[in-house]
RNA sequence: GCGCCCUUAGCUCAGUCGGUAGAGCACCGGCCUUUUAAGCCGUGGGUCCUGGGUUCGAGUCCCAGAGGGCGCACCA
């Protein structure tokens, strides 16, 4: 990208810190030079440790601490600072007597807000009762030449977080706090799996035939092989193949990509964690749901079993609501099962709906779905025994084949996870994928071309198994309470800035 | 892809009916020995997103474009 030409005020302001790098440079300190700083103690330990320090008292350990400076205060012959590190903050106390007049007068002078600074000290609470590090000794670890957002408000500019993330991580706390939660959720996630004997594995994200959804995958090609390839739109043909050959608990926690549009709720590219367990159904799945979701909503709440999200409580006692599929239309919407297993009546109802000629009894039914059930699933709720038409992967019911042993999990009326009984019979397999061709050879570009290499597998024997896929950003949706998918994804998709 | 809204100083935002571009913070200079966004005084700082148009005159009105947000469509 060309550098953007510069306001003047902005160059003026880069100007003023370069100068304090050289001012610092000519003192032998400079920032650059440095490779390593002995960090003794987080911010937030010494919060902690700290607590019953009184006012006007000071102890005499001494702590190392490294941070950025975002606040600058106190400019006579004493200074404050608030250090951040990862951790929180913590309050730096400059006085001439104890960090020395010329070191002082240095600090004031050439140290920046946004500068990366290693400090030593003794620990004290000043007489207004802030706990701070007296500061004997400080170094600049790294300088700030682009002059840090607003003190108070910090960086509101939705655009600009996005596409500098590191800038909104830097001054938004609240922000970074969110995406460290991300990570200890997936953390605890996999510590979870790991003790329930899951193995992870990880399976191609380039491959041939997109399967295992329906959706539009990304397309790219390999040069050497002359070969036009796709991005996985799903993991579920690959980790059931795996199961095929003996790994009995598998999972991946994977990026998966689809073409589609973008909104609150869609990112191109996502996480997905999908998970397989022979010898289960999915009524051990869905038990298994209920522990996984309630021990993570325990994990983010101290023990709770309840997650405020936006306006709303969602409520994750165990057991979950469930609703089985057919009823929950009869209960909203009225519907009887033949209006919506038939064609022509489910296209008839879609239509009164308002929903624009379905191209397809799937489509129909599903938009049904959505506008009649999806929006009273508040709190936790499967919905079970999904119809096989909109089920090409999973089980037949053995006393209803036109359902099938299959739920989806709605919270706050977002799909959160979709399970089901695999489908282990490879003749049925077959004959789905040649529906589905069908429907792809008719012009619906998301129906997927069959994998007659999955076929094969199944061929070979699958176990009875259950598999459940769960979105990963969504679930962190519901756990750190945003309401946008992009304040989940550090780096979500932006179009790039064309040259002004 | 469609509709509505937004884009003004480094940041956060005002800008009336079309009449010379504003504030707070930050920065810079000076003073100050206990601050908590936050002592006091002073100086400087603008591609009003871009390009056209209307007009004596456009940040403001019109057209086109860029980026973003929200909603719809598609999807999870």
């Amino acid at each position: 990208m060309e550098t953007l030409e510069l306001g003047a005020r902005e160059a003026e302001l880069i100007a003023a810190r370069r100068e304090n790098l050289a001012a610092l440079r000519s003192m032998g300190a400079d920032p650059y030079a440095i490779t390593r700083f002995n960090v003794t103690a987080k911010a937030s330990e010494l919060q902690r440790r700290f607590t019953d320090l009184p006012a006007g008292e000071h102890r005499a350990e001494h702590f190392a601490v490294a941070g950025r400076v975002m606040l600058l205060r106190g400019q006579g012959n004493i200074a404050f600072a608030d250090l951040w590190d990862e951790s929180g903050k913590i309050q730096l106390f400059l006085k001439s007597d104890v960090v020395g007049k010329v070191r002082l007068k240095a600090f004031q002078r050439y140290v920046d807000r946004g500068d990366l600074l290693g400090v030593q000290g003794r620990i004290a609470r000043t007489k207004l009762g802030e706990l701070s590090l007296l500061v004997e000794q400080y170094d600049v670890l790294g300088k700030a030449l682009a002059p840090l957002p607003d003190k108070w408000h910090g960086l509101v500019d939705v655009e600009r977080r996005y596409r500098q993330r590191y800038l909104d991580l830097a001054v938004n706390p609240e922000v970074r706090d969110v995406f460290l939660m991300r990570s200890r959720i997936i953390a605890e996630m996999r510590r979870f799996l790991e003790a329930r004997n899951f193995v992870e594995v990880e399976t191609p994200v380039l491959i041939n035939i997109a399967g295992g959804a329906t959706a539009r995958p990304f397309q790219t090609h390999h040069n050497a092989l002359g070969l036009d390839l796709n991005l996985r739109i799903a993991t579920e043909l690959y980790l059931k193949r795996l199961v095929v050959g003996g790994i009995e608990r598998v999972y991946e926690i994977g990026r998966i990509f689809r073409n589609e549009g973008i909104d609150t709720k869609h990112n191109p590219e996502f996480t997905m964690m999908e998970l397989y367990a022979a010898y289960w159904s999915y009524e051990e799945m869905a038990q298994f749901t209920e522990e996984l979701l309630a021990h993570l909503v325990a994990m983010v709440t101290d023990g709770g079993n309840t997650l405020a999200y936006g306006e709303r409580t969602l409520d994750f006692r165990r057991p979950f609501k469930r609703i089985k599929y057919l009823d929950a239309l009869r209960e909203y919407g009225g519907y009887a099962r033949a209006d919506l297993l038939d064609v022509e009546p489910a296209v008839r109802i879609a239509e009164s709906l308002g929903i624009p000629k379905p191209p397809s009894h799937t489509h129909a039914l599903d938009k049904i779905f959505e506008t009649v059930v999806e929006p009273h699933l508040v709190d936790p709720t499967f919905v079970m025994d999904i119809p096989v038409l909109l089920s090409p992967l999973a089980k037949r019911r053995a006393d209803d084949p036109q359902l099938t042993e299959r739920f989806e999990l709605f919270i706050a009326n977002m799909e959160a996870c979709n399970a089901f009984s695999e489908l282990n019979d490879p003749d049925d397999q077959r004959g789905r994928f040649e529906e589905q061709a069908r429907d792809r050879d008719a012009g619906d570009a998301e129906a997927p071309p069959p994998d007659w290499d999955f076929i094969a597998a199944l061929e070979v024997g699958m176990p009875p198994t259950a598999g459940i896929g769960i979105g990963i950003d969504r679930l962190v949706m519901y756990l750190t309470n945003q309401q946008s998918i992009r304040d989940v994804i550090l780096f979500p998709l932006q179009r790039p800035i064309t040259e002004r």
